[in-house]
DNA sequence: TATATTATAGATATTGTAAGTCTACGATTA
DNA sequence: TAATCGTAGACTTACAATATCTATAATATA
């Protein structure tokens, strides 16, 4: 169990995006390029994230991808959720008495990892690099 | 990212065993037709519990599986890892500055998810059952 | 001791999903 | 209108999970 290749790609671009200060749009090609990524295959992993509403996308000449929310809102939760989908980490094809209390506690223990993902914000980690510079 | 479906057969089996009031070590056959799945692979799989040391195989005619530890220390941690494995979640190619802020975050955020599947035992599961009924 | 029973290990096949590419299209700017 | 840039869908590739098959080793018991 893992989170994909394509989470990563989404956090560390939504983390570029925080760390620019400009407001203008960026292309996929220069956040393709700091990833070591095509720029097709990334792209369309960002369209997820104009999605999930975390960016949006500018279309034409001059064009290229920024944030949608307050830089300050963006939390690593929401992205992991654009990608990787909102399902429990626990499927089970049997949905025996739906009250399955195995579900039930591996949700429980999802839970607890989430609300840590929630409440830790990109921007933190930015705060936190420029101390230890 | 989702717990592969051979976590889900090895929850279940050691379940089986929790509930199971005897001593007597039982079959690959019998906890393989429980879960409706072939004997000789869920065979594989409980090797890998063996290899963890959370249950023990007799080999030979009366032979089968049997718990290795006091049925009221088992977790759900123990049985995910010795399926599962115990690397991170969150795995990078580059390992930049040994430091990775990213990497470290989410791992805090794991070990929530791992503290609370670590608690909850299996016995606890079967206490809760019985009440229910 | 011989036979039936049972787990183990390795080779192999199958399936499914992630990862990545290619191309035609639509939107925007200059 | 031409160059730029994101979108969408079909497609391929790569790889790990899932599963099967078979030969072998260990044990009980008749
Ligand atoms: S008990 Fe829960 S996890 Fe197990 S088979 Fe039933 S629904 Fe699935
Ligand atoms: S910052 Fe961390 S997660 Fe990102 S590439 Fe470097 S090591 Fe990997």
């Amino acid at each position: 169990m893992k989170f994909s290749k394509a989470t990563n790609y989404a956090l560390h671009t939504m983390l570029f995006l925080v760390k620019a200060e400009t407001d203008k749009p960026i292309g996929v090609q220069q956040l393709a390029e700091s990833q070591d990524v095509s720029p097709t295959y990334l792209s369309k992993i960002l369209t997820k994230l104009v999605k999930a509403r975390l960016i949006d996308s500018i279309s034409g000449a001059q064009g290229g991808y920024k944030l949608s929310r307050n830089r300050d809102e963006i939390n690593f939760l929401d992205i992991i959720h654009a990608i990787e989908g909102t399902a429990s980490l626990f499927e089970c094809d049997f949905h025996h008495n739906n009250g399955c209390l195995i579900q039930a506690e591996i949700k429980n223990a999802e839970e607890k990892m989430n609300e840590h993902l929630r409440k830790t914000k990109l921007i933190d980690l930015v705060k936190k690099e420029l101390r230890l510079s």
